[in-house]
DNA sequence: GTCTATAACGTGATAGAC
DNA sequence: GTCTATCACGTTATAGAC
């Protein structure tokens, strides 16, 4: 039934991913899922709205992706740990921050859904880390808050590295040594 | 005499700077700086000819002033402390990093001045890291490279932060967290 | 719902006058 | 060197048939 339109929406987020806003046409969308203008401009209403819908949904997975990731029985450092040390590929780009150098972020239906898991990552990180301070395994002197700021920040820099210097694996080198770095001003080491 | 194609090239940096190569047009340049078309294909054989002359001067006074601020006679880490304590506007973007999200990274034009910034900017950092680990202040099982990549990845991604959070603020907190945890992580503390 | 045809506009570049 | 005119093509969308 929503045959085309799930096809459209699919080949969206997966365009999106790989060339952005502004790098995506409607016809590249019909083109790669086989379908006409007709279908397109029948359930979206223009390519801003089948964008929108189609980051949406892509928030919603890579948030409930990080939850999983991030709320385990695991100690806080151990969670920061696990987010910090699963494998990316720096040349594929982040789903929801390659849109932050585009001019497509000023639009509030391409923003909204990017915000969100940012703001959601940010929170998950930030219980974790507070766990680990609570709990003594992190010094007192470093605010939670701007620690899990700043390990984003490491992420989405490592996929700029990544891009620059045609090398996978630079991000994986960034975030482990962003978790080293943590380690070593941690109190209790034994 | 060279008024024109000066003039293209200062507007070609600036627009490439806001909206990044795909983003700026031919005409938008001209428009930028009261040329013509015929100014543009006189001094310019294409939009890449340009923007490749343009981003390679951009290049040049980033790598000269990354010199300038990492080569004092300050110790080593002071030296770094220097470098991610420097303001930066967030929601401006980095000159060279913008175009690590963008298809054209993929010219080896394009790339080329962006990658020398980056290497240059890495190994400036290196040695100074470098210096601060021969003179005990920073602990020996951290390797100064990956440490340099680390910081540079950090403010990139601070570009990203605070694009998407609209707060220009949001990369100078992630690179004063950066120096807070590479002091903690200090050996000699007083 | 899905298709093809078409339109209005912008892009990157060329031609040729001055 | 600089200008205007023009071109072939792609983009985003609309119209109307099936």
């Amino acid at each position: 039934m929503a045959s085309k339109r799930e096809g459209l929406l699919l080949a969206a987020k997966k365009l999106l991913w790989e060339r952005g806003y502004e790098g995506t046409s409607p016809r590249d969308i019909q083109d790669e899922c086989g379908a006409g203008q007709g279908s397109f401009y029948h359930h979206f209403e223009t390519k801003l709205d089948l964008a929108a819908t189609a980051l949406g949904e892509v928030s919603a997975d890579m948030r409930d992706d990080a939850s999983d990731l991030l709320n385990s029985e695991l100690p806080g450092l151990e969670r920061v740990a696990l987010f910090l040390g699963r494998g990316r590929d720096g040349l594929k780009g982040c789903r929801m921050g390659r849109f932050a150098a585009e001019a497509s972020i000023a639009e509030p239906k391409i923003r909204a859904p990017v915000k969100r898991y940012f703001d959601h990552l940010e929170s998950l990180l930030t219980a974790a880390l507070d766990e680990a301070k609570q709990s003594g395994t992190l010094q007192a002197s470093v605010e939670p808050r701007a620690l899990a700021a700043l390990l984003i920040a490491v992420v989405q820099g490592g996929f700029v590295l990544s891009r620059i210097h045609r090398d996978k694996a630079a991000i994986n080198r960034a975030t482990a040594t962003a978790l080293a770095l943590l380690r070593s001003s941690t109190t209790s080491r034994r």
